[in-house]
RNA sequence: GGGAGCUUAGCUCAGCUGGUUCAGAGCACCUGCCUUACAAGCAGGGGGUCACUGGUUCGAACCCAGUAGCUCCCACCA
């Protein structure tokens, strides 16, 4: 017992963490390198946002590839998890431009090179937090393969496949309505614009007719814009407008001339049925204008504000305007009525800044060819989405794809290659050097100096759709042995959100530049979300700190908290609770060692409670293949609550307590060795979610050498017979045992006191093995086979046997209440035999139905008939 | 406007091809216990018309139809 003193009552992680993590990184056990004697397994972490700081979803993502990761490590496959970091460029360039213009700095004011340098700096000073932070979590990538999408190699990719793509025509260059955001400057594709249901109002306008005959009413929610417009629209089969197609009118305040014209894309029903066309900021007006040869007026500058070719409010914000102008409008009698109305904005992902459709010059890539293999991907399986229900929507979105605006007016990211020549022509090419053998064709006196670079960047998701390819080095050197033995990966973690912005794009991109899948499966996690349902964010401010949660629960309680209740592609609604949760189960884990360390062991003893020792086992078994089916489906809640069971029920609740030596004794060798291998095999399975609480106690559970470790030991494999009548008959028992400890319960009797157990049975042999552990469990002095009926005996029914306990009959309300319970469950019975009956009487079951389900339906029978017996008994005893 | 999914205990979810003794788990709840591994614990217990309405079937939480509510995705009616 000396050594049990020694250990503490609860389980400190701190330490133990600290202590751990490093030993591994020492040993270098998350090293990867190609290894023909193994089979591969390959990861890449969906790399964080350079400048972020872990937060929950980081926990609950990374968490479960690390799970993943370990299991298979300890399955002898050659593990390889890339961690890394994503430049974000919008992102991050806001940022850098928010911190230098508290510094007083204007990103105007600066070169591009002396931006970039400022960004580099914070780069280098704040970029890569995140990581750190992971290995608090325990998470074992290969952090000597740490990449940036942005680093040297990253970046050639990228140009690479720029260029590669140009010239296979995928690449074009044009004038199109792209989603501007003003906040940031630049263009976003159309997955970085989320749309939300706004409160607005519905402008209705006179704009007077240039013949003098009155005016015709349009209905608008931007007013400001109507210095843009190019024309008035009116349905060609509308009667209420037909006379005036054709003449013209002018716009109110501005008094420029426009015509009326017919569209049929004018509804009757909106507003008045006239629509004012402003072709430079309504994509839909924009197409309207190119039927009709209208003029394009772009009145808006690039940070949201008018510009000169409005003539009218120039300078000033456009929703400052739309105030202003209502104002106007209404003053100088224009404005008709406005009424409330509810319409969809669009939205920056990054900037949260209101889009605002905008025609500009953008690089854009073809999608339509491109995107057919990955579709094909995805619907043959040959890509597995977990759930599977992701299917459908990846289908409806690939199919219904749209070209990708790749270039972003930002200075953070990877330059466009492309060079503009002085004759307004351009070529594109990974270097200005090669840039200009390009340009000499066409004109052999070019110089570099006549080169000029595009402006642009691309967009961050260029270089995050070649992740899979180009941490390993797949465009430089697509022969290389990392790239041969790792690609194609094996499970991407991520969340639904980006299965368009990133996953689909990594599809596309693997069978593009390596005619092969980037991964097998993809596992899509949830939103987390706080008490409320809210999405857990840094504005609500309603996110815990993850490493708060860590230092106060340990990683390994954190790691179980988040994994208890989140299925595949269910959000996780997150309660610290869960935290505890999983701390209590460290300290259970932990707990069951210093018993065990505790234990005298004496040679000389005879082996104790064979039964309770091969009863463990079976169910160890059947545990083990139920969690791999789990891993197996991707069921990785379900894997961990089978294996909290596993050990907090099966193991510490039932097993610990069959064979625990009483007080002042020792162990058998045969029990201890037994107790101590199941042990180290919980301890093997839980590993995975539970990293260093497992190793702490592996390492002290026998003889270590320096540079063992958990990590890579053997991951146990289910073996031996499963025991299916043993499991059920144990059952049974802790059944008995449990009704035994009601009864004393009921009459408030102490646990100390030792009982008798008769047990009436057709089948005592069965019993036999048990007899010794009901009666430490259950505290019996004796165990007889054979009926006890009469007066102060106690009975209860167990499928067809019947046990008795010779006490005293409950007097007076308790009587009462007792004879009323055994009245309800015996009416109960009764009814439900009936319905056996029936169901048995009925021909087209006996003849429908499967003959083991028949043969259940005769076994509940003859089960219910005995219980009826015992409980008319009882009763009887009861009055008596 | 189109599409997908969901609705099972107070909460979060399982429930595989319809058929084990009234439908399961974890948490929460109630009762009794500081019993030398663990009160971050032990023992025991209560709790559900499987959203609603019909249908198919010997048999439905599960299959079909409809209804209601919720969620998400996509979409350029100003």
């Amino acid at each position: 017992m000396s050594e049990l003193n020694l250990l503490p009552k609860t389980f400190s992680p701190a330490e133990a963490e600290q202590k751990w993590y490093a030993y591994w990184l020492a040993n270098d056990f998350f090293a990867a390198k190609p290894n023909t004697e193994k089979i591969p397994y390959t990861v890449v972490i969906p790399p964080p946002n350079v400048t972020g700081v872990l937060h929950m979803g980081h926990m609950l993502n990374n968490t479960i590839q690390d799970v993943l990761i370990r299991r298979k490590r300890m399955q002898g496959f050659e593990c390889c998890w890339v961690p890394g970091t994503d430049h974000a460029s919008i992102a991050t360039e806001a940022k850098v431009v928010a911190l230098l213009k508290e510094k007083g700095i204007e990103k105007k004011s600066l070169t591009r090179e002396a931006f970039l340098e400022h960004a580099w700096d914070w780069k280098e000073k704040y970029g890569g937090i995140i990581l750190e932070q992971l290995k608090k979590l325990g998470c074992s990538a290969d952090w000597a393969r740490t990449r940036f999408t942005m680093e040297p190699k990253l970046t050639d990719a990228v140009i690479k496949v720029f260029v590669d793509l140009y010239n296979k025509g995928h690449i074009y260059r044009g004038i199109r309505m792209v989603n501007w955001d003003p906040a940031g400057r630049t263009a976003l594709s159309d997955e970085e614009v989320l749309h939300k249901e706004a409160q607005s109002k519905l402008y209705y306008i006179n704009y007077p007719l240039t013949d003098g005959s009155g005016h015709i009413t349009i209905a608008t929610t931007r007013p400001e814009t109507i210095m843009a417009d190019s024309a008035v629209a009116v349905n060609p089969n509308d009667t209420r407008y037909t006379h005036l197609v054709g003449k013209k009118c002018t716009i109110p305040l501005l008094g420029r001339e426009i015509p009326i014209i017919a569209d049929s894309y004018v509804s009757f029903d909106f507003g008045t049925g006239c629509l004012k066309v402003t072709p430079a900021h309504d994509i839909n007006d924009y197409e309207l204008g190119v039927r009709h040869r209208l003029p394009v007026i772009d009145i808006l500058a690039d940070d949201g504000t008018l510009n000169e070719k409005a003539v009218l409010y120039v300078g000033q914000d456009r929703f400052a305007v739309r105030k202003q102008i209502v104002k106007d409008l209404a003053a100088a009698g224009f404005l008709e009525k406005e009424e409330d109305t509810k319409s969809n904005l669009g939205y920056s992902e990054r900037t949260g800044a209101v889009i605002e459709p905008k025609l500009s010059l953008q690089w854009f890539l073809k999608m339509e060819d491109l995107s057919k293999p990955a579709l094909e991907a995805v619907m043959s399986d040959e890509i597995q989405l977990h759930p599977a229900r992701f299917k459908n929507l990846y289908r409806v979105w690939m199919e219904n794809v749209r070209d990708w605006c790749i270039s972003r007016q930002l200075w953070w990211g990877q330059q466009i290659p492309a060079f503009y020549l002085p004759n307004g022509a351009f070529v594109v090419a990974e270097t200005a050097e090669k840039a200009l053998v390009l340009a000499q064709a066409e004109n052999p006196d070019y110089t570099l100096a006549d080169l000029k670079q595009d402006d642009d960047v691309l967009d961050t998701w260029f270089s995050s759709w070649l992740w899979p390819i180009s941490v390993f080095d797949g465009f430089e050197n697509p022969e290389n042995e990392d790239i041969k033995y790792f690609y194609p990966t094996d499970d991407l973690v991520t969340a639904p959100e980006i299965l368009f912005f990133w996953v689909a794009r990594m599809i596309i991109a693997g069978y593009e530049y390596r005619g092969e899948r980037p991964f097998k499966n993809v596992y899509l996690t949830g939103i987390v979300r706080d008490k409320q349902g809210r999405k857990m964010s840094k504005s609500l401010g309603n996110s815990p700190d993850p490493l708060d949660l860590i230092a106060k629960y340990g990683a390994d309680g954190v790691r179980t908290g988040m994994l208890f209740s989140s299925p595949a592609g269910n959000d996780l609604p997150f309660d610290e609770k869960l935290c505890e949760q999983g701390r209590n189960f460290s300290n259970k884990i932990w707990n069951a060692f210093r018993l065990i360390q505790g234990w005298q062991v004496d040679d000389a003893l005879p082996a104790a409670n064979h039964s309770a020792v091969r009863w463990f086992e079976a169910r160890l078994n059947a545990s083990l293949t139920e969690i791999e089916e789990h891993f197996e489906k991707f069921r990785i809640s379900d894997a961990l609550l089978t294996m909290y069971k596993l050990i907090w029920d099966d193991f510490c609740a039932w097993y610990l307590e069959m064979v625990k030596p009483a007080f002042g004794q020792s162990a058998d060798s045969f029990t201890y060795n037994a107790t101590r291998d199941f042990f180290e095999k919980l301890m093997l399975i839980a590993h995975p979610y539970m990293p260093f609480i497992t190793e702490e106690i592996w390492q002290n559970l026998r003889q270590r050498k320096d540079g063992d470790s958990i990590c890579v030991a053997a991951r146990p494999v289910a073996e031996g017979t499963q025991n299916e009548a043993m499991l059920k008959q144990a059952e049974l028992a802790f059944e008995a045992v449990a009704q035994i400890r009601n009864l004393r319960n009921g009459m408030g009797m102490s646990p100390k006191n030792a009982l008798s157990l008769y047990i009436k049975t057709a089948d005592a042999a069965a019993w036999a093995d048990w007899t010794e552990t009901m009666s430490k469990l259950a505290n019996l002095e004796s165990i007889s086979f054979a009926e006890l009926p009469g007066a102060n005996t106690r009975s209860f029914a167990l499928k067809a046997d019947t046990f008795f306990i010779p006490v005293a009959a409950p007097a007076g309300a308790d009587a009462e209440k007792e004879l009323a319970e055994i009245e309800k469950e015996l009416e109960y019975t009764r009814g439900f035999l009936d319905s056996v009956n029936k169901k048995l009487a009925n021909e087209k079951f006996t003849a429908n139905a499967k003959p083991e389900v028949l043969e259940r339906e005769r076994a509940k029978l003859a089960d219910a008939e005995s219980k009826i017996k015992t409980l008319e008994s009882a009763l009887a005893n009861l009055k008596a």
